[in-house]
DNA sequence: CTATATATTAAAATTATTCTAAAATATTGA
DNA sequence: TCAATATTTTAGAATAATTTTAATATATAG
């Protein structure tokens, strides 16, 4: 059986009402020491089978931006009709294989620092990503 | 009065038929120098208003992706509920204003080169993408 | 000029996501 | 512990971007 108090601390920790749902959205999300890139397609069908509870959609999607909002997730940028999500919130980037459709970590020490010269005043950067998209070779 | 000669010709070389839809088209994305970031919707309503013509969303639509097809167009990383193209199909990145919610070209000497040092075996890079999101002051 | 291939179109279909408002649950503090 | 209140979940409807369909129109080759 899975520890669920950690969740029901971080949750509660965060100003977020432990609930069944998000306690169990979490187990799917956080168990495993591996992380991960999903869709709300993905997850909806990883809740219906680790876990066997119903969690409507609208749960699912709400769940997700409150963890996004929250810092425990990431919104990957990828140019696709589905939203990619990621579990590693770490500051990295991502390889995007376009024959097999999925998703690889680039972490820091494997892309150069990203120097930007130009400067817009009366702005500042948020953020920098960066998508590689690789293919076969042929 | 605009020269479409030139449209029918590009149109004609890389093997599409010059209709008078894609014509009308092509000049409103590529009559000026300077290049410019749309939604599907925002062309529409510069076809409306600039050409007095009428050319149905689903060509509209079916027109992007054979211009995406061909090099004509690019399209842009964003997340967002909107695919945003460019018709600037010159090697560049891009500043997202995320209070303006606009682009800004980030031109190739303003980006000091992307380095990966991570490799795929049997797998080669197709396209860098930066997207660098930028805010207010404070 | 005719036959054929390709392109356009309106309308319907699809699909991801968000909204709504009612029911359920969690929390607070008496 | 329990009632009052605030928050969350939910099913289903609504929205909106995009794609599909299949009929009609147009461009091209010969």
């Amino acid at each position: 059986m899975v520890n669920s108090k950690q969740y029901i601390n971080k949750l509660r920790d965060s100003g977020l009402r432990p609930t069944r749902q998000r306690v169990k959205i979490s187990e799917v999300l956080f168990a495993s020491k591996e992380t991960f890139h999903f869709t709300i397609k993905d997850l909806a069908k990883m809740i219906e089978n680790k876990a066997n509870m119903k969690i409507s959609l609208a749960t699912i999607y709400n769940t997700v931006h409150t963890f996004i909002k929250k810092g425990y997730l990431k919104e990957i940028l990828i140019n696709s009709s589905q939203r990619y999500f990621d579990t590693n919130t770490s500051h990295h980037y991502h390889f995007f294989d376009e024959s097999e459709k999925k998703l690889i970590d680039l972490i820091d020490n494997e892309v150069e620092p990203i120097q930007i010269k130009k400067n817009i005043p009366g702005k500042k950067i948020k953020s920098v990503e960066v998508l590689v998209k690789i293919d076969n070779n042929n």
